[in-house]
DNA sequence: AAATCATTTCGTTATTTGGCGAAATGTAGT
DNA sequence: ACTACATTTCGCCAAATAACGAAATGATTT
C-alpha cells in the first residue's frame, strides 16, 4: 500500500506529469527542466528526488549534469504499468506539445550558464 | 492535465484506495464504511465526496441510504483506464484483505444505528 | 589549488490536505 | 407534524506539500 501511493503521489503533479512527459522525448539535466518549467533548480531538484524516489526515473552521471531519464525497465510493478498508459496520454495537451518542442530546441550549453 | 491530476490525487490516499477495494466486494453506504475505516462521517463522505469527482465512483439513494458503487462504466479515459488495474492491485495487502471480509459480515441495519 | 558551475540540501513560507465535531439537510416512519 | 437517523456541509486545526533563496556539495577545468 505505501508503495502504492507513493507512486500516486509521484503522479499528482503538474509540474512532474510534464517532466514524465519532457523525459519521453529525451533524457534531460535539472537546468534543462528548470528552464523549461520556470521553477528554481532546487524545486527542480526536489521533483526529480520523489520521481526517482517512486522509481519513474533514474538518473546518472554526466561529467558536471545529471541526466534523468524514464526509468521503463524497472521491476516495480505499478511503475510498469502505469507508465506505458501515461506515455499515451495528453497527447492533446498544449503544455505538454510545447515541452515537448522546448525539449527538442534546448541547448544544455547555452541555456544552463544562467 | 487537470483531470488528470485529479484523478491521481483521488487515489493518492490510502483510505480512499481502501475504499474503492471495499467496493470492490459490493456497494456500501457512508457508515459501512465509516466503521471498517475507523473514522467520522464526514471525513468518510468527505473521501467520497472526491472520488466521485474524480468519477472514479457513483452513488444512488436506497432510502436513507446512499450507496456508493464503482464506476465501471464509465467514459472518462484515466477512469476507465486505471480501475482495472486498481482492482488486480493489493492482493496481499492485509488490510485490504480485512477490509473485504468485513465488508462481507458488515450489517447495515445493526451497524448504522451507532 | 582555485575557480566555475550543476546539483543537492537546508530553512522558511504559503497553500493544500485530512481529520474532527457541530450544525444543517433530507428521508422514513410514527 | 414530529421524531429518528443517514448524510452532507461548515468551521476549525494539524500535518503534508510545493515553492523559493541561500548555503553546501561534487566534479571539471584552468
Amino acid at each position: 500500500m505505501r508503495t502504492l501511493i507513493k507512486t500516486f503521489k509521484a503522479l499528482s503533479d503538474p509540474n512532474r506529469i510534464r517532466i514524465l512527459k519532457m523525459l519521453q522525448v529525451r533524457s534531460l539535466c535539472v537546468c534543462e527542466i528548470r528552464e523549461i518549467l520556470l521553477l528554481a533548480n532546487s524545486t527542480v531538484s526536489k521533483h526529480l528526488t520523489l520521481l526517482r524516489d517512486a522509481e519513474l526515473i533514474l538518473d546518472y552521471k554526466d561529467g558536471k549534469w545529471v541526466n534523468y531519464y524514464l526509468n521503463t525497465s524497472t521491476t516495480e510493478k505499478y511503475v510498469s504499468q502505469l507508465l506505458p498508459f501515461i506515455a499515451n496520454w495528453l497527447p492533446d495537451d498544449k503544455t505538454v506539445q510545447s515541452d515537448a518542442q522546448k525539449v527538442k530546441d534546448v541547448n544544455r550549453d547555452i541555456i544552463c550558464r544562467a
